[in-house]
DNA sequence: GCGGCTCATGAAAGTAAGTTTCATCCGTGG
DNA sequence: CCACGGATGAAACTTACTTTCATGAGCCGC
């Protein structure tokens, strides 16, 4: 018939409060109650029952339902679902992580946390970005065609190179990492063309570790390093050099965030030879899941 | 009677979702097929209805609404706001890169590294996200007041477990981490009140691990459980419980995140009781550098 | 002032959504 | 084999949402 109601609301794509608002004036005395209350407060609206909406506004659960169609959603429950939505983005967190570098002498657990996942996360991810995928596809090369791979690490990086020999080791292929520089250097002198070794070190000078991958190369082996600094010790007596990206801080937390860029590359050569035979990787991660299955405890669900 | 099934599992903070995927495991069957269904895709969750949720599960109501309760929820409807209002936040899709998922079979190495890093990444952030400051300040409370503090874990938590025994012993705490569950065991077995047992499980269902920290409690330890699954067996033999956040993935990429996130957890754990005595802990660091100082060559100029 | 009109409004009826209860089923361990 | 306990969906039930409809206020033109 004659008046057509207020159709044409069109989309609203910007924000649905703004839209509400916008369109305030044209809504009739009950509805702007409504609408009131939602645009002071959407999260809160969204929380609340059309019942308890239309009570706050002191109407009836009719004329929050008008309201509704008036701005354009089908129903009660669409605009409570909207309004959620549009609360949640509008609470940008100011977060006042501490940028930099080291903790501040004050600081409590809180801070403390969310200083190091920062660092943590912005390191494994400038790692990846500076990564060079030619210089990893080459290690990856070297490390599926070797007869035997070896990993060296000391402090710290020795638990990256435990990590990297046991993740070689369960995809089927014949790795080793060692515990001490004798046994690595004992152990590197019988490799030979066609094995590769891989160093880890922070900082790049660790003596032993150079030692032994030096010792690797003379034996005719593919030398892999693994650094933060590129122009390190280490790198001259590697063949492939890869790079991790942790900034320099203080030693401490310079040295947590390293770690974890290195497990970062670990696992990308990981994946990258795993990715190689991929039905072979998975077998032999199968079995090896299988294996260690009877030292689990069963049924982890837990009802009260 | 109040059958209050209200085990009130750890607030979620952070993420909705992310809280969702750690209770993954621990829920039933027809309930997984929910959680799967609401993680996949949060916003599509919210805008059905139960009904339509329940059959796009392939289960009834009856189970979405015992989901909505294990995931600690009221409701559906609440759920559904706190989904939507979740989905809204969530601003970048970086559609490339599968958020969560399994490395593609053709993928090259770029991609490769490209998905490991926002995953690694991702993992470390939610799980700081996630973290409870107050359970940690306990814990670090129990570290410093400890008179012995041992770390197990298996596997790759196995090298989790080294590294924070390593780090508590590089600033004058006495920690043990040990390399079978027989030495464990017996170690265990000679804890008392005031000791600390930290023991750590991504799965949370470790039999061996398990089997140490209820041996620790038993003396009278204070027992700290690191798992990635809030309600998994480990966590009924800990008297705290910190979780990680990775996402729950084929081909192990969800343990390789996990284990970073584990790290994370431990540096905060180790800063925390670091910076309880800053002087001490920085004398220790510094005498231990030194130590491991001849260990290293100088400058870049090659070592004889 | 008075019919007749329009429209906002809430009461109440009606429908759909959400929640609880309960019987059944299935696997597990004795 | 049975007893048990948990998982599950059908159905009863409750609450929330939606529609219908009667009321009454405002507003003209007569």
């Amino acid at each position: 018939m004659a008046k057509s109601p207020k159709i044409s609301v069109s989309h609203e794509p910007g924000g649905l409060i703004v839209h509400i608002s916008g369109l305030l004036p044209s809504l009739s005395p009950a509805e702007q109650r409504v609408a009131r209350l939602v645009v002071a407060d959407p999260a809160d609206a969204a929380r609340r029952t059309i019942t308890d909406l239309a009570t706050a506004a002191e109407t009836s659960e009719a004329t929050v339902i008008r309201f509704c169609r008036s701005v354009g959603m089908d129903g009660y429950p669409q605009l409570r679902i909207r309004l959620a939505a549009e609360a949640a983005r509008r609470i940008e967190p100011p977060d006042a992580r501490v940028v930099g570098g080291d903790i501040p002498p004050g600081a409590d657990l809180a801070q403390i946390i969310a200083t190091i996942a920062f660092n943590d996360a912005r390191a494994v991810e400038e790692t990846a970005q500076q990564l060079d995928p030619a210089v990893c596809e080459q290690v990856v090369e070297a490390i599926v065609g070797a007869g035997r791979i070896e990993v060296y690490g000391a402090g710290a990086s020795g638990f990256v190179a435990s990590d990297f020999q046991q993740k070689l080791h369960r995809i089927g292929r014949i790795a080793f990492s060692f515990p001490d520089v004798h046994t690595a250097l004992t152990s590197a002198a019988l490799l030979g063309k066609g094995d590769v070794a891989v160093g880890i070190s922070h900082t790049g000078t660790t003596s032993d570790v150079i030692e032994v991958l030096e010792q690797a190369r003379t034996r005719g082996a593919v030398t892999v390093a693994l650094t933060n600094f590129p122009r390190s010790p280490i790198t001259e007596v590697a063949d492939f050099v890869l790079t991790t990206a942790a900034r320099e801080t203080t030693y401490r937390s310079g040295a947590m965030a390293s770690r974890l860029a290195q497990l970062t590359v670990v696992d990308c050569l990981f994946v990258g030879v795993a990715a190689r035979n991929r039905a072979r990787a998975r077998r032999a991660l199968e079995v090896t899941a299988e294996a260690v299955r009877t030292h689990r405890v069963g049924g982890s669900r837990r009802r009260s």
